[in-house]
DNA sequence: GCCGTTTTCGGCCCGACTGTTTTCAGTCG
C-alpha cells in the first residue's frame, strides 16, 4: 500500500516540473499541487484507501488531483506527471538546482541554445554563448559561474543538519549581541522552526543604534569565507562549511512582524497574509497595516499581530501550514510540551558505560541541580561490545546509588539500563536479573540493514518485555550522517498503545529521534506516552533537553502525555505498572 | 487547480535585489 508520504512526493514532484511547464514557481497549479501535498503529508488516515470523493473533502484537494492520487494508488503511476518526466529528464531539472538559474532561464538556455544539463551550460558560458541571449550580459554569465563555482550543482537544494547550524547561528547571535545598540539577536527560518536540516541561516538583530556597526562586525566574524551581500540593514555571508547566513538589522517597533516573516514558513506566511487581505488589510515583514493608507495595526510583537488577526500566538514549531491555522481558528492547538513542565530525565549515562565521561556522583549532582524530581540512570547493557557494562558493575554501582540516595532526598533516582535490541527482539541479562532495575531503556545499536517487518517486529518484541519502559532513539537515525531504520510505524504506534510502552524523544541534535513526523502520528493516538531524554554522556549534555522539549513541539506533543513532566507519584505508578506486564 | 458567512467566476502573498532595461522580468526568500 502506498503511503502518504510516497503520495506527497508525488505530487511535490508534479510541482515541480509544473514549474518549468508553467515557467513561474507561483504559478496557480503549482500552488495547488504543493497545498495538496502538504496536506497529504501531514494526514495521519492513509490515503490510498480514500475515495475520490473523500480525497476531494480534503484542504487543497479538488476533483483534478484527487482523480490524480486514485490513478497513483490504483496505477502505480500518475499520466500527467510522466508526461512532465519525459518533457524535463532529470539531467535537465538539475540545472534549476543551480542558483540564479530559475525555470524561465532553464527553458530558454534549452530552447535557444541546446543546453541539456549542467555539462551544457559550463560549456556555454566558457564559450560566452550566454550572454547572446535576450536579456543576458556579461554580469549574468559571470554570476552564474560563480555561483557555480562557489556553491555548486544543488546549491539550493544542500541542507546542512541543525547541530551544525545552530553552533554557527549561536556564534553569529552571541557576536552581533555585543555590538552597542544591539537589544537582540536571534535565528529565525527553519533553525526556529526547528527543522532538522536547514537551507541558511536567518538572523534578525534588534538595534537602536548604527545598523552599520552590526554589518561590520558581521561580515568581520572568522567564520565569514566570503561575503555576497553587504547593506546597512541587511547582509549575507558564505561560512567556510559552505553555509549562507543572512542578518538583517530591525528597529524594535518592527520586531513582531519581521520575526514572522523570517520564521515563516512560507506557506505559513502566505495563510496570514491571506486573512490579512480579507480583512482590507496587508501584512508584510513591517507591519500589519491598512491597505489604503498604510496605518499600522500591529507589528511590535508576535502575540499583537496574531491577535489582529483573530488567533492566538502560534509556536514556531508548527508554523508549517499544516492544520495549525485551523486549530488555532477553532481554539484546538495542542498544550505543548515546554523544558520547565519537566521533572526528570530518563536516559542519562555514566562513566560505567565505555563512550560516556563523567561519574555517577557528578552526573547525580548535575541532575539534581536542574531541579528535577526523578531521573533514570540507564549505562549500556552488556551486549554493546566495549561501552557496555557487566553485571557486577552494575550491582556495585545499585550499592553507590544507594547511598547517594541517602545525599538527594528530593531526587528520586531509579537504576535502569539501555538495554540493546537484538537482531529478533531479545534485550541483555536474563528475566531474573533484569527484576533488580527499576526502569528500562531499549534502543536499536545494530543489525540497521534488515526489512521493515523485521525491524518492525524486533522493536514490538522490546516493546512487550516487562524490563522495557521505553524505547530509546527509535529510528537510530543521525541527522545528515545516517538514515533511520525501516519502521512500520502504524504498526509501531499501535504496540505503543497496547503496551503502554513510551517512545523517546532524544534531544541529541544530531539525533532527534524519533522524528518530528512520526511524533505527529504518534500524537494523534490517544494511547501513546513520550519520554523526552537527553541521552546524556556527561553533565553538560542534561541542558539538550531544551532541545528535546522543541523536537517535541514540532511533533504536537502534548505536555500531559509525556511522562517525565509527570509528578512523582504518578510517574512512578506509570513505571511500575508497565514492569509489572 | 482550488475555492467561497460578500463570490460557482474571478480571483489567487509580499518585497528586495539584480541586471537589463528606460519600465521590467526573473530569481530568491
Amino acid at each position: 500500500m502506498i503511503s502518504n508520504s510516497e503520495v506527497a512526493s508525488h505530487l511535490y514532484e508534479l510541482a515541480k516540473l509544473t514549474t518549468l511547464a508553467e515557467g513561474n514557481s507561483n504559478a496557480f497549479r503549482v500552488r495547488a499541487y504543493e497545498t495538496a501535498a502538504r496536506t497529504i503529508d501531514g494526514l495521519v488516515e492513509p490515503v490510498a484507501e480514500m475515495t475520490a470523493e473523500q480525497l476531494t473533502a480534503l484542504r487543497g484537494v479538488g476533483p483534478s488531483t484527487a482523480s490524480k492520487i486514485r490513478q497513483l494508488i490504483d496505477t502505480g503511476t500518475i499520466e500527467r506527471l510522466e508526461e512532465l518526466r519525459s518533457r524535463f529528464p532529470p539531467e535537465f531539472v538539475e540545472l534549476t538546482t543551480v542558483p540564479g538559474i530559475g525555470p524561465k532561464t532553464a527553458v530558454m538556455l534549452r530552447d535557444e541554445l541546446g543546453v541539456t544539463g549542467v555539462g551544457g551550460l559550463r560549456a556555454a558560458l566558457e564559450s560566452h554563448t550566454l550572454r547572446e541571449l535576450p536579456g543576458f550580459g556579461a554580469k549574468t554569465e559571470e554570476n552564474i559561474l560563480a555561483a557555480l563555482e562557489r556553491l555548486g550543482v544543488g546549491g539550493k537544494q544542500r541542507r546542512t543538519p541543525i547541530i551544525e547550524a545552530m553552533r554557527v547561528a549561536g556564534d553569529v547571535c552571541n557576536a552581533l549581541s555585543q555590538v552597542p545598540g544591539v537589544r537582540l539577536a536571534e535565528p529565525m527560518g527553519s533553525l526556529r522552526r526547528f527543522r532538522e536540516t536547514t537551507g541558511d541561516v536567518d538572523v534578525i538583530v534588534v538595534s537602536t543604534g548604527d545598523p552599520e556597526a552590526v554589518m561590520a562586525r558581521f561580515v568581520e566574524m572568522p567564520v565569514v569565507r566570503e561575503v555576497v551581500g553587504y547593506g546597512a540593514r541587511k547582509s549575507a555571508i558564505v561560512s567556510a562549511s559552505g553555509l549562507q547566513i543572512d542578518v538583517r538589522v530591525v528597529e524594535p517597533h518592527q520586531y513582531g512582524s519581521a520575526a514572522m516573516y523570517f520564521t515563516g514558513s512560507k506557506a505559513h506566511n502566505i495563510r496570514l497574509r491571506q486573512m490579512a487581505i480579507d480583512r482590507g488589510w496587508i501584512l508584510n515583514e513591517y507591519a500589519l497595516a491598512e491597505a489604503d493608507g498604510g496605518a499600522v495595526i500591529a507589528s511590535r510583537t508576535e502575540q499583537e499581530v496574531y491577535a489582529a488577526l483573530g488567533l492566538p500566538w502560534i509556536s514556531p514549531e508548527i508554523r508549517e501550514d499544516a492544520g495549525e491555522i485551523e486549530a488555532a481558528l477553532a481554539g484546538s492547538l495542542p498544550d505543548l510540551v515546554e523544558e520547565k513542565h519537566l521533572r526528570g530525565d530518563l536516559h542519562v549515562h555514566t562513566s560505567l558505560s565505555g563512550d560516556a565521561r563523567d561519574s555517577l556522583p557528578t552526573m547525580v549532582a548535575a541532575v539534581a541541580a536542574r531541579g528535577y524530581r526523578y531521573c533514570a540512570i540507564t549505562d549500556h547493557g552488556e551486549d554493546l561490545a566495549i561501552n557496555g557494562a557487566s553485571r557486577q558493575q552494575l550491582l556495585a554501582q545499585r550499592r553507590s546509588i544507594q547511598r547517594l540516595q541517602v545525599k538527594h532526598p528530593d531526587l528520586v533516582i531509579l537504576q535502569g539500563l539501555e538495554l540493546n535490541i537484538g537482531r529478533g527482539g531479545s534485550i541483555d541479562y536474563d528475566a531474573e536479573f533484569l527484576v533488580g532495575f527499576g526502569f528500562g531503556v531499549a534502543s536499536v545499536h545494530s543489525h540497521f540493514g534488515l526489512s521493515a517487518d523485521q525491524q518492525t517486529a524486533r522493536v514490538i518484541a522490546a516493546m512487550e518485555n516487562p524490563a522495557v519502559n521505553v524505547i530509546g532513539h527509535l529510528t537510530g537515525r543521525r541527522i545528515g550522517k545516517r538514515p533511520g531504520i525501516d519502521l512500520d510505524i502504524g504498526a509501531i504506534l499501535t504496540a505503543a498503545e497496547r503496551t503502554g510502552c513510551a517512545l523517546e524523544i532524544n534531544s541529541h541534535l544530531d539525533r532527534l529521534d524519533a522524528p518530528a513526523e512520526v511524533l505527529r502520528a504518534a500524537a494523534d493516538r490517544r494511547g501513546v506516552v513520550f519520554a523526552i531524554s537527553t541521552d546524556a554522556h556527561d553533565a553538560g549534555e542534561l541542558a539538550n533537553a531544551a532541545w528535546g522539549v522543541r523536537h517535541a513541539r514540532r511533533g504536537w506533543v502534548p505536555k500531559d502525555r509525556v511522562v517525565n513532566t509527570w509528578a512523582p507519584a504518578r510517574f512512578l505508578k506509570w513505571v511500575e505498572k508497565k514492569r509489572r506486564g
